[in-house]
DNA sequence: AACTATTGATAACC
DNA sequence: TGGTTATCAATAGTT
């Protein structure tokens, strides 16, 4: 009955092209039928095959529409869990957990600010606002560090002092033993030997010179004999 | 072709109830088939409508499948933003805000360490560990602080004698003041007075007495006139 | 919002 | 799975 009616050319009735309806009012509609048959056919899906079913859908205009089988959220979490996301549940752990954290550096900021207020009044700073009692309950303290302070001070030096008379001693033990194996390696060596040659002093210009303030008149020179040209 | 093999009664080819599908190689082909319906359907609708379109799918086998018109993480935000959850987006700014927390209290519990340790070094704890140079340090430190304290110290002390000076040099004033005052009115009263009388010395057995060293001969009395029977 | 010609989807079958 | 077809469902253009 409507043959007469045809749009001439390809485009029959029924049939579109996929692609953005430029006409505002034209859109509209079919965004709204379409919208009510997509979530249709998820419905049935859902329902044919026992599935879990989930549409969202933003218009142009910004509004949300939204079609889901069972309960959004749920299916949101599972997807989150195949995607490795952060779980839409996890949101009270996650806000308790910085709750804890925060209240946790609240008490870190206030642990510190008294630190640093007593500090600094050790140190002599700030004490403006201090009145004579307070004055004197830090003089007091800091006098008796001074005193345990001095006193740690004394018992370091007086062990240092300890050690190094030992050490003065045990030095001394040691240059004595020293001399004495010089003296007797000198009287004891033969009186030849081929790496070992008697100079005298000041006649070597090369090579290492040990110079004892022993007994011995003569210089020890260790070492390859000096080539004279 | 096929006519004879139509299924007798009202279930006709191609009509079905929306209900589970009990054959489960039925179910399977109806899902597959109708998934992808599906998700052309939300594909068509994003292009012709300019929306933004996602749907979510799990098979009864467990098994996800998805569509999404833009990326879906980015629909899941937007989602979220509609009902108030915590994004899934949200899972790498959480982190890293966490981090962040962290590395602050890193940071605090380090510095509180640091400041208890010199504190207690200041205290004159711990002092064990000290090198005679720290402790030199310490002393100085220490030594230093004690001047300043005990300069604010005797500040105050000089502050309260001078403000108690102050305070008597005023009450010296204020008495010496009162007393003119006292004398000024006693001179300038007029001599008669109802309710004042002059007396012969000693006559008056009762009444106040007032007695100045002034050069007036006579006392005044002040008060009722002694009725005399 | 309702209608209907037409296309599109798909159940049943291969 | 993938293809075919009869049939039903969806919807574009219209009222």
């Amino acid at each position: 009955m409507n043959l007469g009616m045809k749009i001439v050319g390809t485009m029959v009735r029924g049939k579109i092209e996929i692609k953005k309806i430029e006409n505002v009012t034209s859109r509209q509609v079919t965004f709204s039928k379409r919208r009510s048959g997509l979530f249709k056919k998820a419905h049935e899906l859902s329902v044919l095959c026992d599935a879990q079913v989930a549409a969202i859908v933003f218009s142009q205009s910004g509004r949300l529409h939204e079609y889901s089988s069972s309960e959004m959220e749920k299916i949101i979490e599972r997807y989150d869990n195949f995607t490795n996301a952060l779980y839409v549940t996890e949101r009270p752990q996650v806000e308790r957990y910085l709750q804890e954290l925060k209240m946790e550096m609240n008490r870190m900021v206030k642990k510190i600010d008294l630190l640093e207020v007593h500090h600094r009044k050790l140190l002599g700073q700030g004490l403006d606002s201090c009145s004579v009692a307070e004055l004197q309950e830090i003089d007091t303290q800091i006098e008796k560090s001074l005193g345990i302070v001095r006193s740690r001070k004394a018992e370091l030096y007086a062990d240092q002092l300890k050690k190094l008379k030992e050490k003065e001693r045990e030095l001394l033990n040691e240059r004595k033993r020293l001399r004495e194996e010089q003296i007797r390696e000198m009287l004891m060596r033969p009186v030849v030997q081929p790496t070992l040659q008697i100079c005298d002093k000041g006649k070597t210009e090369d090579g290492c010179r040990t110079k004892h303030s022993s007994e011995v008149e003569t210089d020890l020179f260790i070492g390859l004999p000096v080539t004279r040209l």
